[in-house]
RNA sequence: GGGUCUGUAGCUCAGAUGGUUAGAGCACUCGCCUGAUAAGCGAGAGGUCACAAGUUCAAGUCUUGUCAGACCCA
C-alpha cells in the first residue's frame, strides 16, 4: 500500500514535512558522504554580503546554483559545497557611518577605527536569519556551516600570499589614477556612490583660442566645462578620421581677420557667426597630430615635450569643437593618453580642492570659484572665444552635496595588462552561457583590460600588506602573519589583521641601515578578496593543500550578469594570474529580475514588489524555482509576480500531483504494487508503448540539456510531457484502471504509469527537490527497502533506446491532431460529443499517414465517439481538389520560375487540378507545361487537399481534414440518451459524495424515447455506474432525487447506496 | 559617448540551416466534457513579427540604418 494522496493539498505544508526529513535523517551532508568516493564535481559559491535582506533576485540566482550540484550528485559525484560570505567593503562601512550618524572620514578616526571597524564586523551579519531561512526553505543545499568568511585572519592570510606572489612577480606597483573625488570629505568616491549623486545642472562652458605656436593668427578653438582645469592643460586631442577644417573671419572687435581649426561638423554649432567664415583648408585629424600650440599657463616647469596634438578615440563632434583639452591630472581619459604620449601630469590642485601656491593668481581658491575668474583672464588676453551656458548630468557626493572633481590620486595597481594575452587565451576555454558573453562583454573587458586598480583609503577590508620604510622608501611585501611576526621580532598569531592593529605594527628596515618599516594605509578593492575565495577559503597555503587542489579550479559557477566586471571577472584575473590556469570551466550569467512592469522591482513601489516568503507561503518553493527556470533564457531579463507563479501552479505543480494522486488512489484499490509482473514493455497497449517512448525520449533530451548546461531545455520538456500524461495518457487510460478484471492490461497500464511517475521524480529532483522527494518517498522508498530513503541519494534515470519509437510518437501526434479536428467539425455541426456517430473520415497528406491512422483507429473513434473511423474515398466521399506546392522542396528546385509553377496549380483550371490531383495521390508525378517548359512536380513535393461531400461535418487545417457524417439512426440517437442517463447518474453521485467504489441502486421515471434508451442499454448504464438495481419506479425518500429535461423527454433520477 | 543583449497577440514566451496560412500557455467571450485535477476539450476575438531600406523566386529569420528597453563601461 502507497501513502494515500488526496487531489486537495497544502503546498507549503507538504514542503515543511520534507524539511523535517532532510534535517532529521541529515541528507544533505549525505548527499557528500555517500559520494565521497565518487569523482569531484566543483562547484564555488559566490559569496553574497548578508548585511541586507535576501530578495527575489538571490531565489533567481541560488535556484540556478542549487541544480548542477544535484543534478551531479545524482550522476555519482561528489560535490562539496562550501558557503561563503563576503564581508568587507564600503557597503558595510557606508551601513555603519549611518547608524552612528558619522559623515566624514576624520570623523571616523576620531570615534576611533577599532571601535568602527567592530560595528562594522557585527555589521555584517545583521540579516544572516534570514537569509538562513531562505537558503533552507528554498532547499538550496549549501554548507552554510563550514561558510568561508572574508574577514578572518586565515583568508587574509591567504589574500596576503597572493598579493605577495604578484608582488614577487613585479605586478605591484604604485601609480597615479583618476578617480571621482569628493575635496570636502576628502575621498575618492566609488562607482556606486557616484552613480547615487548625478544631477542635471547648467554649468558654464566655454571655448577658448589656443594659439600655434608656429603659424601666428591661427588658433585651435577648444571647449571646456571646466575652465579651473586649463592650468593643468598639457596636449590637445582630435579624431584622427574626424574631418576638420581651417576658417577665416573677423576678429572680435572687427578690425581684422582670425584663422581657426575646428571639426568641420561642428562649425555652425561652435562659431559665433557661421555665415561670416570661409573655409579655407580641409583635413583629417590625423593631419594636424604633433603640431605645437603656445601653452595657456606655464606654473609649473615641464622637462619633457608638450603642448601638441594628440589622437583621442573619445573625441566627439556631437558637442564642443572637436578638439579636446586634455589635463591627465583631472581626467580618467586624459590620464591615459598622458601616459600613452608621455606627457607631464600637472597637479595644479590641493587634495583639498584649492589651487596650489604655485598657481598664484588664484592660490588657495576652491577650484570651482576660481571659474569665473579664469574665464576672466583668458577674456583679458584676448584667449576666450565664447562662453555659453552648457546642461549637463554632473556628479556630487551623496553625502555633502559638492560637486565631484576627477582627481588624480596615488594609489596601487596590479599590472594585469602584463597578463592581457593570457587572460583573453584562458577565456576561450570557458563555457559562457549565454555563449555571446565570452567574446562580447566579457570578452570586450578582457580586451580593453586596465590595470587594476588596487588601494582603497578605507577602514574595514583586508589590509594592503605593503611596509614602506620612512627614511630610504624601500618596500617590503608580507605574504603571511609568520612573516610578519619574523620582521616584527614578536609572535603575531593572535592579531587581528585589520586596521588598525596592523598599522601598529611597525619594524626595523631588515637591511640593517634604513629607517622604520610602516605599513602603507591602504586597504585593497573587496573585489579582490572575493576573486581570492578558491585559494582563500581553504586559508591555502597554509593549510588544505591537498583539498584546494582537488577543488580548483571549479566546474561551475553561476551569478547575475552584473558580476562579469565584479566576481567572474576578479576570480579569472586572479586565477589567471596567479596559476595560468582559469578558475571556473562553465558559468551561467543570469539576468535580472524585473517588475511586472518591466522595471526593477523597488519597494517604493508595493503593488508590483514582491517578497520571496509571499511566494513561499502562497506556492510554495518548487513552483517558484519552476518559474525561474522555465520563465525564459536564463540571460534575460525576467518579468515576475505572483500570478506568474500560480500559472505554473496550476499548469504543472497541480497537473502533476494530480497525475501521481490518481495513480496511488487505484493502485491502492487495487493492491498494486510494483512487484507484480506486468507484461515486457513491447506486448503492452500502444498507448503505453507510445508514452514510454515519449518518456525515455524526455530522458535523454534532459540528460543532454543538464550535460550543456541548457536550464530551460533542461526543464520545458517535463512540463510538457506531464502534460501529455495527465491530458492523453491518463484520460485515454483510466478505464484500464478501474475495469474490475485483474487482467494483464491492467498491470501494463499500471507498470506504465509507475514508471513514468518514478522516472519524473528523479528528472525532477535538482529543480524540484520537494515534490520529487514526496514522489519517490511514497512510490519507492516506501516499497523497496534496499532503496535510498530520498530521491537525492538515488542514481540518475538512464533512458532505453530501444524503447524510443519515434514514428509511434508521430503517429500519435497525428492521432491527436486528427482528433482535435474531428471536434471542431463536431462543433461546426452543433453536434454533441456524447452522441455517437456513423463515420469519421479523414484526409491525411502522405500515405505512411494513412496507415498510421488505421493503427489508431480505435484510439481515434472512442475519442470521437464514432463508430468507424476511415480515409477519406476518392470516389465517393470527396468532391473537389486543391494542390499546395511545398515552398521548401519546390522554391529550390525551380527557383525564380517557382512563383509561376506554384500559381498554376493553386489556381489552375479545375478539370486540370483534379488530374494532376488524382496522379499525385496515386504516386504519379506531373508535368505542368509554362510558355512550352515543362516543370515536372513529384508528389511530395505537393500537397493535394481534398473536400468532403454533402452529409459530412468539415474541419480542415493545414492540409488535414475531418468529415464526420451527420446521419443519426434510431439506434445511435439511442444510444446518445443512455449515455445522458449515465452521465447524470455520475454526477448526482459526485454531489452526493458517494466513494469511487460505492454500489448503489437506481431508479427512474422517464417519458418515451429515454425510457426505451434506457431499457435498450440497461447493462451499459449499469456497468458505467456501479448499479445493481436499475428499475422503473416512483422514487423515494431515501437517497438523492432529481429530476432532468433531455431533448424534450423527462427523467426523474433516484440514487441511494447499496447495502 | 562606447559595448553586449533584447524587441513576435493585453501578459509570459516558442519560432535550427530563409520556404505552406507566424504558434503555445494565461486572461476574455461562447459552447462542450468530467469517477483524478487549482483541471480538460472546441470555437471566437486578439499580430503592419519595433520602424525603414536592402539582398532573395521567397525575410519574423540575413545585411545596414533608426527607435525603444535592460545591463556594463565612460
Amino acid at each position: 500500500m502507497f501513502k494515500p494522496v488526496s487531489a486537495k493539498v497544502s503546498v507549503p505544508a507538504v514542503e515543511e514535512e520534507q524539511l523535517d526529513f532532510w534535517r532529521q535523517k541529515h541528507i544533505f551532508e549525505r548527499t557528500m558522504d555517500e559520494r565521497r568516493d565518487g569523482p569531484r564535481y566543483v562547484f564555488y559559491e559566490g559569496p553574497p554580503t548578508a548585511n541586507g535582506k535576501p530578495g527575489t533576485h538571490h531565489v533567481l540566482a541560488r535556484a540556478f546554483k542549487d541544480m548542477f550540484p544535484r543534478y551531479k550528485t545524482m550522476r555519482g559525484y561528489y560535490v562539496l559545497r562550501k558557503g561563503g560570505w563576503d564581508t568587507h567593503g564600503l557597503p558595510v562601512e557606508i551601513e555603519v557611518e549611518k547608524e552612528l550618524g558619522l559623515n566624514h572620514k576624520h570623523e571616523i578616526e576620531a570615534y576611533g577605527i577599532a571601535e568602527f571597524n567592530e560595528k562594522c564586523r557585527r555589521s555584517v551579519f545583521r540579516y544572516i536569519t534570514e537569509w538562513e531561512k531562505l537558503t533552507e526553505r528554498m532547499a538550496f543545499w549549501v554548507n552554510l556551516d563550514d561558510a568561508y568568511v572574508t574577514f578572518t585572519n586565515d583568508y587574509i592570510q591567504s589574500v596576503w600570499w597572493i598579493l605577495k606572489q604578484f608582488w614577487e612577480k613585479g605586478l605591484l606597483y604604485r601609480g597615479k589614477r583618476v578617480v571621482p573625488y569628493c575635496a570636502r570629505c576628502g575621498t575618492p568616491l566609488s562607482s556606486h556612490e557616484v552613480a547615487q549623486g548625478y544631477k542635471d545642472v547648467a554649468d558654464p562652458s566655454i571655448f577658448v583660442r589656443f594659439p600655434l605656436r608656429d603659424e601666428p593668427g591661427t588658433y585651435f578653438l577648444v571647449w571646456t566645462t571646466t575652465p579651473w582645469t586649463l592650468p593643468g592643460n598639457v596636449a590637445l586631442a582630435v579624431g584622427e578620421n574626424v574631418d576638420y577644417v581651417l576658417v577665416e573671419g573677423p576678429t572680435a572687435d572687427g578690425e581684422g581677420s582670425e584663422r581657426l581649426i575646428l571639426a568641420e561638423a561642428l562649425m555652425s554649432a561652435a562659431l559665433n557667426d557661421p555665415e561670416a567664415y570661409t573655409v579655407v583648408e580641409r583635413f583629417k585629424g590625423r593631419d594636424l597630430l604633433g603640431k605645437h600650440y603656445n601653452p595657456l599657463y606655464t606654473f609649473l616647469p615641464v622637462e619633457q615635450d608638450y603642448a601638441y596634438v594628440i589622437a583621442g578615440d573619445f573625441v566627439s563632434t556631437e558637442e564642443g569643437s572637436g578638439i579636446v583639452h586634455i589635463a591627465p591630472a583631472f581626467g580618467a581619459d586624459d590620464m591615459e593618453v598622458g601616459k600613452a604620449n608621455n606627457l607631464p601630469v600637472l597637479m595644479t590642485v590641493d587634495p583639498d580642492g584649492t589651487f596650489i601656491d604655485a598657481v598664484t593668481p588664484w592660490r588657495g581658491m576652491w577650484v570651482k570659484e576660481a571659474d569665473p575668474l579664469i574665464t576672466q583672464e583668458l577674456a583679458g588676453r584676448g584667449l576666450l572665444y565664447r562662453t555659453e551656458i552648457y546642461e549637463h548630468s554632473y556628479p556630487f557626493c551623496w553625502r555633502c552635496d559638492s560637486p565631484l572633481l576627477y582627481y588624480a590620486r596615488d594609489t596601487w595597481f596590479i599590472a594585469t595588462t602584463k597578463y592581457r594575452d593570457k587572460l583573453i587565451e584562458l577565456n576561450q576555454t570557458i563555457n559562457w552561457v549565454p555563449s555571446h558573453i565570452r567574446d562580447g562583454r566579457f570578452g570586450n573587458w578582457l580586451e580593453d583590460l586596465k590595470d587594476w586598480a588596487l588601494g582603497r583609503e578605507r577602514y574595514w577590508g583586508t589590509p594592503l600588506p605593503i611596509w614602506v620604510d620612512d627614511r630610504t622608501g624601500d618596500m617590503i611585501c608580507v605574504g603571511s602573519v609568520e612573516e610578519l611576526s619574523r620582521l616584527a621580532g614578536r609572535d603575531l598569531s593572535d592579531l587581528d589583521l585589520h586596521r588598525p592593529y596592523v598599522d601598529e605594527i611597525t619594524f626595523p628596515n631588515p637591511n640593517g641601515s634604513g629607517g622604520t618599516m610602516r605599513r602603507v594605509p591602504e586597504l585593497i578593492d573587496v573585489w579582490f578578496d572575493s576573486g581570492s575565495m578558491p585559494v582563500a577559503q581553504w586559508g591555502y597555503p597554509f593549510a588544505n593543500q591537498e583539498l584546494f587542489r582537488e577543488q580548483y579550479p571549479a566546474d561551475y559557477i553561476c551569478e547575475a550578469v552584473d558580476q562579469t566586471r565584479g566576481w567572474f571577472y576578479s576570480l579569472h584575473a586572479i586565477s589567471g594570474m596567479l596559476f595560468e590556469s582559469v578558475a571556473f570551466k562553465n558559468v551561467i550569467c543570469l539576468g535580472h529580475i524585473l517588475d511586472i512592469n518591466g522595471q526593477k522591482m523597488s519597494k517604493s513601489r508595493p503593488e508590483t514588489f514582491v517578497e520571496p516568503w509571499q511566494v513561499f507561503d502562497a506556492y510554495g518553493a518548487d513552483a517558484f524555482r519552476w518559474y525561474m527556470y522555465t520563465s525564459g533564457p536564463p540571460g534575460e531579463p525576467r518579468r515576475f509576480s505572483m500570478d506568474l507563479v500560480a500559472e505554473v501552479m496550476t499548469k504543472f505543480w497541480m497537473t502533476l500531483w494530480n497525475t501521481y494522486s490518481f495513480f496511488v488512489t487505484y493502485a491502492n484499490l487495487d493492491n498494486w504494487s510494483p512487484a507484480q509482473e506486468a507484461p515486457p514493455a513491447a506486448e503492452r497497449d500502444p498507448l503505453d508503448r507510445w508514452v514510454l517512448s515519449e518518456l525515455h525520449n524526455l530522458v535523454r533530451r534532459v540528460t543532454d540539456a543538464y550535460e550543456n548546461y541548457d536550464v530551460p531545455g533542461a526543464t520545458r520538456p517535463i512540463q510538457a510531457f506531464v502534460e501529455q500524461l495527465s491530458n492523453w495518457y491518463v484520460r485515454l487510460s483510466r478505464r484500464r484502471f478501474w475495469k474490475s478484471e485483474d487482467d494483464s492490461d491492467k498491470l501494463s497500464a499500471y507498470a506504465t504509469l509507475y514508471e513514468c511517475l518514478v522516472t519524473l521524480a528523479h528528472l525532477l529532483a535538482p529543480a524540484m527537490p520537494f515534490l520529487s522527494e514526496i514522489m519517490y518517498r511514497n512510490l519507492v522508498a516506501s516499497v523497496d527497502p534496499s532503496a535510498p530513503e530520498s530521491v537525492h541519494l538515488a542514481s540518475w534515470p538512464e533512458y532505453n533506446e530501444a524503447l524510443i519509437d519515434s514514428s509511434l510518437m508521430d503517429t500519435m501526434a497525428l492521432a491527436q491532431r486528427l482528433v482535435s479536428l474531428g471536434r471542431a467539425a463536431r462543433e461546426s455541426a452543433n453536434l454533441r460529443v456524447r452522441q455517437p456517430l456513423a463515420k469519421a473520415a479523414f484526409a491525411v497528406r502522405f500515405p505512411a499517414e494513412k496507415e498510421a491512422l488505421e493503427s489508431l483507429q480505435g484510439l481515434v473513434a472512442s475519442e470521437l465517439n464514432v463508430k468507424q473511423v476511415e480515409v477519406l474515398d476518392n470516389a465517393g466521399d470527396v468532391v473537389s481538389y486543391r494542390l499546395n506546392p511545398l515552398p521548401r522542396l519546390l522554391g529550390k528546385k525551380f527557383g525564380k520560375d517557382f512563383p509561376r509553377v506554384q500559381k498554376a496549380l493553386r489556381e489552375g483550371d479545375p478539370e486540370q487540378v483534379t488530374a494532376w490531383a488524382k496522379a499525385l495521390l496515386d504516386g504519379q508525378p506531373v508535368t505542368v507545361t509554362l510558355d512550352g517548359q515543362d516543370f515536372e512536380v513529384m508528389p511530395e513535393e505537393c500537397e493535394v487537399r481534398q473536400e468532403a461531400a454533402e452529409g459530412y461535418a468539415v474541419a480542415e487545417e493545414g492540409g488535414y481534414m475531418a468529415a464526420l457524417s451527420t446521419t443519426l439512426t434510431d439506434e445511435l440517437v439511442l444510444e446518445g440518451l443512455a449515455r445522458e442517463v449515465v452521465r447524470r447518474i455520475q454526477t448526482m453521485r459526485r454531489d452526493a459524495d458517494f466513494d469511487i467504489s460505492d454500489r448503489i441502486l437506481v431508479a427512474y421515471q422517464a417519458s418515451g424515447r429515454l425510457a426505451e434508451a434506457i431499457q435498450a442499454h440497461e447493462a451499459y448504464i449499469t456497468g458505467e455506474t456501479l448499479a445493481d438495481v436499475l428499475e422503473e419506479a416512483t422514487p423515494t425518500d431515501d437517497g438523492f432525487t432529481q429530476s432532468f429535461t433531455i431533448d424534450g423527454e423527462t427523467l426523474t433520477l433516484n440514487i441511494r447506496k447499496a447495502a
